[in-house]
DNA sequence: CCCCGATGTTAGCGAGCACTCACCGACATG
DNA sequence: CATGTCGGTGAGTGCTCGCTAACATCGGGG
């Protein structure tokens, strides 16, 4: 869950106006302290309590109080992690975005041609979409609620997310237009990311294990058709 | 736009306690005065500009004097056609889901084989999402804002819809599950549900009426793959 | 060992908002 | 024409909630 923007640094910046602070560590490490891990894991946890939150209740449904008390604090104390509510749902989608961009140019680097960068794609996908589901229902249900600045930068990482699946599709489909490629890339996302919102629908579904498969084969299926 | 519960009857219930009310009209025609269609007009209108704002800026985002003022009114008006605001969400949702339920079982009724039938569900849900893009993202954004009986109500009439759809399927497809056909498809819905949010993504799309037949090429491949 | 900074607590402020109340003009009915 | 009802308004009320302020506590570096 890594964050660019925020305001909110996790590395302790002690003693920044000290132009003299070359003592205690070396500069480019972390300074591992154990009140510097602490800080981490608290912010950390409030990260995963709030998308859990905010994935059930929404985020204007849920209050700095009860933030504070599922990781086991109470109220203004959310306030030494993150300058004000916003600024946490920022930190989840930024987080996610990248997660997913990441991890798209990992496996890209990894295929050996365009059908298995497809499929690597499509299975990295399915693994945020089954693995992080309240992430995956804040992201596309909330994303209007961050300020101009923070919605930016989410909508570029999107933006760079989708671009290398349009690469690998105009590839194998090189006869479709790079707008119908880029809109069959949208609507599979709906796909992929449908087994957050059935989840909660009462008719029982496949094994976990099963559901992958299905998953693959039919995002492969609607892209290629 | 119908609606069944919310309290707020759109039939003018005018000297309902009197036992001989069977004079101006007859009992089963609802009335037709001006000041009712008057009425009728304005309920429609702050429905639908409800949707849009509910759409644009999330059912919490939005507040009542939002919703009067968007039909020419302010304020409390809203509160002679709603009893509150969640009455307004809940009219919405129902109103949807009776929809697309009444259209579906129209369109199998005129279907002569199951792949007839499945074609015409395809195209009749691709009509309203196209159609109510609006709907379609307050349906699957704020459905947990509702109390637990207008919620109930709306899931009630969701499953009856995705049963149809269950039915067309395992006639085409015996061999598989009814878990894994229903799992398919509420995966089809977040493919044919996701134009109203890649609408709001900046790279241009193709034309509206591309669109209609890619998407259900793609729901029909990913359905049948 | 001691002091500074960082993390937490409780109390409180101020804004926004759903909803109510008292009142008004207009339209349909007897 | 008189009247009761209905749709609309402006003012007001109480509550929720994000955020701040002032104070307690503790870990850790000099």
């Amino acid at each position: 869950m890594a964050s660019t923007l925020g305001a909110a640094d996790p590395v302790p910046a002690s003693a920044s106006t000290a132009a003299s602070a070359a003592a205690s560590a070396p500069a480019s490490a972390p300074t591992l302290t154990e009140r510097s891990r602490q800080k981490a894991d608290r912010r950390a946890a409030i990260l995963g309590a709030a998308a859990t939150l905010f994935a059930e209740r929404g985020y204007a449904g849920v209050t700095i109080e009860d933030l504070g008390a599922a990781v086991g604090v109470s109220g203004p104390a959310v306030y030494r992690h993150f300058p004000g509510k916003a600024a946490v749902l920022a930190a989840i989608l930024q987080g996610a975005s990248q997660t997913l961009l990441d991890g798209a140019e990992r496996v890209l680097g990894e295929a050996p041609d365009a059908a298995a960068m497809l499929r690597s794609l499509i299975a990295h996908h399915v693994d945020f979409a089954l693995g992080d589901a309240d992430v995956i229902l804040v992201q596309d249900r909330e994303l209007e609620q961050l300020d101009l600045g923070a919605r930016h930068e989410v909508r570029l990482l999107q933006r760079r997310y989708v671009e290398h699946w349009v690469d690998v599709l105009s590839r194998l489909r090189p006869d479709r237009a790079e707008a119908e490629l880029r809109f069959r890339a949208h609507a599979a996302f709906g796909l992929l990311n449908s087994t957050p919102h059935s989840a909660r629908i009462p008719g029982r579904r496949p094994a976990d294990g099963t559901i992958r498969g299905i998953l693959e084969e039919m995002a492969w299926a609607s892209l290629m058709s």
